[in-house]
RNA sequence: GGCCCAGUAGUUCAGUUGGUUAGAACGCCAGCCUGUCACGCUGGAGGUCGACGGUUCGAGCCCGUUCUGGGUCGCCA
C-alpha cells in the first residue's frame, strides 16, 4: 500500500514526469472541456496541482464529487500538451488511475466562494471561518503571523532574553480596563480574573532576580472594539529587562523590530535606528495626535495668536490649529466632504479657507480673515493657491481636531504620503500628571507605576509648590509605527519611597499602594533592581506588516466587533448546574 | 451608551420621480464543447427586498419603530 500521500501539490515538476504519485487535497474546480476531457484542480495548504480526466468512466467519476470535497488521486505524472507558466506546476498533470474520496463535502453550494471569500459579508466570513482560510489569501496573513512570531522569539532569545510564562488565571487588578472574571468554584463569592497584561508578574520576575524577560504574551481586557483592536483578547511581545532605563529598551526594539519589518513587511522600507523621538507634547503640537503618521508630509501650525480677535465666534476665546497644504486644487465637493468626514471623527467641526492662484482669500470663512490677511500670510506661510484648514477649542480639543484634518488630507490630497514604507518613532516624556476632567482635581496621566523624570526630588519640590506637578515628565513611552500605537512601555518605579511620593501628590498615600499592588509593593520593599520595559502589540505589528486594515485579517479566530464568537457561538449560556456550582444566581429572562 | 453608514437571489451588487412580471455578474442545475487553467457557449432554477407599523389607489423606494452588521466617539492605567 502506498503512503498517504507522496507530493503535496506543489512539488510536482517536470522531472517527475513519469512517476507514480499520490496527491491528496481539496477538489477545488473542475472544468469540463468536453463529455471526456476535463481539467480538475486539486489544492492542498502548499499549492495546487491539475489533474486530467480523459476517460468517460473517470468523467463520471469526478462529476459526482461536489466541489470542495476532499480527494486523494493516484496516478501518473506527465507534461503538460499546454503549459501554465502562472504556476509552479505548470509544466505537469497527473493522470488518474485512482480515486477516492476522503471527506465528502455535502453541499454543492458553499456560503461564499472560496477564492473570492474576501468579498464575503464579514459576519458570513467569520461563522464560516474554517472555509473562508481555505482562501489562500486569507491563509497566508496567518502563515505570515507564525512566521513574525517565530522571528521575534528568535530575535529575542538571541538577545538574551528568558521566555517565562505567567500566569492566566489571575487576580483582578483595581485599574485600567474591565477584567474577564472566572467564578473561583471553591471560593463562593471570589473571582480569578484573565491579566490585562503580564504586568505586574514581570515586575516580580524582575525583583527574583531575572535580568531579561519576555513573552509572546495572551492578554484579555473587556473594551469595545475597534478596527485595529481586538475585543476580549490579543497578545503582546511582554518584555522587561533589569538595571535597564529607556535607552536600553529602545535599544533592543531598534535593533529586534527593523529587520524583521524588512524581511516580513510588504513595504521594503523602514525607518533605520535610531527612531526619531517625539515628546508628547511636540507630538500634539506638531501632528495633533499621540500617534503621528509620519508619512504624511503636513503639519499642524498655531493660529492662535495671528486670529485672534478676528470676529469669527467659535475663533474667540480658543485656541486656534491651522494645517496648511500647498498647490491644493480639490473642489468644493471634496472639502464640504473632507470636513463632514473631520467632524464626525474629531466631534468638532474644522473650518477652512483658500488662498486662490491670484493669491486672494476666498471661500470658507475668508471674510474673518480678510482684515489680517498679510499677517495670516506671513504667520502661516501662504502662497497662492494654499488651503488652510483650522480647528480651535480648548488647546487639546484644538490639536486633536487638527490632527485629523491633517491625517485626513494627507491621505485624501494626492502627493502628501508615502504609503509603501515603515515610518517608526518613539514619542516621549508622557505627562506624569494631568487635571481630571470630571473631578477637576490632580491624577495620573497613565501609568501610576512610571518612574517619574526627576525622581523623588521633583515630587518633593512640587509638594513644597515649588514646582508644577503638570510639568512633571514620565520615563514612559509609546512606539508608533504608521499612525498604530504598536506599544506602551516605561521605565517602572522600583522604589516604594517615591512610589509613595507620586501616590501623596494626588491625594493618595501608602495605604493605597499596598491595596492595589500589595504583591509588587512588598516585594519592592526587599531590594528592587531599576528596570525597564515594553510590551509590542503582535496582532498590530502583523496587521502592518500584511499591509490589512483591519485586525480580524490576521487573527486565525477573530470574534466580531460585539466580542462574539460567531463559530463556536461564544459566549454561551451554561446549564445551571454549573451556575449552581459556581455559586452564581441564574439570571432572570424577561 | 452616543453618532454615521449598510441590510434586495447562495455571494457581491444595481434598482431612475413611488407605478405592469424586482435585474446583472459570479455561483448552482441541465445540455453542448478534445488542452482548459477566472475555460467557453446555450438554457434553467433560485427573492417574505432584515422585521414590524404607517402614509398612499399603489412602497424595494417615503415616514416611524426595531433588529443585525461595520466604522467611530466614550472606553482601552
Amino acid at each position: 500500500m502506498m503512503q498517504s500521500r507522496t507530493h503535496t501539490c506543489n512539488e510536482l515538476r517536470i522531472g517527475d514526469a513519469g512517476r507514480k504519485v499520490k496527491i491528496v487535497g481539496w477538489m477545488e474546480n473542475i472544468r469540463e472541456v468536453s463529455a471526456s476531457l476535463a481539467f480538475v484542480v486539486v489544492r492542498d495548504f502548499y499549492g495546487i496541482t491539475q489533474v486530467v480526466v480523459e476517460t468517460e468512466e473517470m468523467m463520471k467519476v469526478f462529476r459526482d464529487i461536489t466541489r470542495e470535497s476532499t480527494i486523494s488521486v493516484e496516478g501518473t505524472v506527465r507534461e503538460r500538451a499546454s503549459k501554465n507558466p502562472k504556476l509552479p506546476t505548470g509544466d505537469i498533470e497527473v493522470v488518474p488511475e485512482k480515486l477516492e474520496v476522503l471527506g465528502r463535502c455535502r453541499y454543492n453550494e458553499l456560503p461564499f466562494q472560496i477564492n473570492r471569500s474576501r468579498e464575503a459579508d464579514e459576519t458570513t466570513r467569520l461563522k464560516y471561518r474554517y472555509l473562508d482560510l481555505r482562501n489562500p489569501e486569507v491563509k497566508n496573513n496567518i502563515i505570515l503571523r507564525c512566521g513574525v512570531v517565530a522571528a521575534l522569539r528568535a530575535s529575542m532569545l538571541e538577545h538574551g532574553f528568558l521566555e517565562i510564562t505567567t500566569p492566566i488565571l489571575t487576580a483582578s487588578s483595581p485599574e485600567g480596563a474591565r477584567d474577564y472574571l472566572v467564578p473561583a468554584r471553591n471560593h463562593p463569592g471570589k473571582f480569578y480574573a484573565l491579566p490585562q497584561a503580564p504586568q505586574q508578574f514581570k515586575q516580580l520576575l524582575m525583583t527574583s532576580g531575572f535580568d531579561r524577560y519576555f513573552q509572546i504574551a495572551p492578554c484579555f481586557r473587556d473594551e469595545d472594539a475597534r478596527a485595529d483592536r481586538s475585543p476580549g483578547e490579543f497578545y503582546q511581545l511582554d518584555m522587561e529587562m533589569a538595571f535597564a532605563n529607556q535607552e536600553d529598551v529602545f535599544a533592543v526594539l531598534e535593533d529586534v523590530l527593523p529587520p524583521i519589518f524588512a524581511k516580513y513587511g510588504k513595504y521594503n522600507i523602514a525607518s533605520a535606528a535610531p527612531f526619531r523621538r517625539i515628546s508628547f507634547n511636540d507630538a500634539m503640537e506638531t501632528y495633533g495626535s499621540d500617534k503621528p503618521d509620519l508619512r504624511i508630509d503636513l503639519t499642524v501650525q498655531d493660529a492662535t495668536k495671528v486670529l485672534s480677535g478676528c470676529g469669527f465666534e467659535p475663533f474667540a476665546g480658543n485656541t486656534v490649529k491651522a494645517v496648511v497644504v500647498p498647490d491644493f486644487t480639490q473642489p468644493r465637493k471634496f472639502i464640504d466632504q473632507l470636513c463632514a468626514d473631520v467632524e464626525v471623527q474629531a466631534s468638532s467641526k474644522p473650518y477652512w479657507f483658500r488662498l486662490d492662484e491670484n493669491g486672494e482669500l476666498v471661500g470658507g470663512i475668508s471674510k474673518f480673515v480678510a482684515e489680517k490677511k498679510d499677517a495670516v500670510t506671513a504667520a502661516l506661510g501662504l502662497k497662492p493657491g494654499c488651503f488652510v484648514g483650522l480647528a480651535s477649542g480648548k488647546r487639546s480639543a484644538a490639536q486633536k481636531t487638527a490632527g485629523v484634518l491633517r491625517k485626513m488630507l494627507g491621505v485624501s490630497v494626492p502627493g502628501h504620503i508615502d504609503t509603501e514604507r515603515y515610518e517608526f518613532c518613539w514619542i516621549v516624556d508622557f505627562p506624569m500628571y494631568e487635571i481630571g476632567e470630571e473631578s477637576g482635581e490632580l491624577e495620573f496621566c497613565h501609568n501610576p507605576f512610571s518612574m517619574p523624570n526627576g525622581g523623588l526630588e521633583i515630587l518633593e519640590k512640587a509638594e513644597r509648590h515649588e514646582a508644577d506637578p503638570l510639568t512633571i515628565t514620565a520615563y514612559q513611552y509609546d512606539l508608533v509605527c504608521n499612525g498604530v500605537e504598536l506599544s506602551s512601555g516605561a521605565v517602572r518605579n522600583h522604589d516604594p519611597e517615591i512610589m509613595i511620593k507620586a501616590f501623596e501628590l494626588v491625594g493618595l498615600g501608602e495605604n493605597d499602594v499596598k491595596a492595589k499592588f500589595p504583591a509588587m509593593y512588598n516585594a519592592f520593599c526587599y531590594g528592587a533592581p531599576p528596570h525597564a520595559g515594553i510590551a509590542p502589540g503582535v496582532d498590530r505589528m502583523v496587521m502592518l506588516l500584511a499591509g490589512e486594515d483591519s485586525i480580524r485579517e490576521i487573527i486565525p479566530f477573530p470574534m466580531n466587533k460585539n466580542a462574539q464568537d460567531l463559530m463556536m457561538g461564544a459566549p454561551s449560556e451554561v446549564e445551571p448546574q454549573q451556575l449552581r456550582e459556581l455559586h452564581i444566581a441564574p439570571v432572570e429572562k424577561d
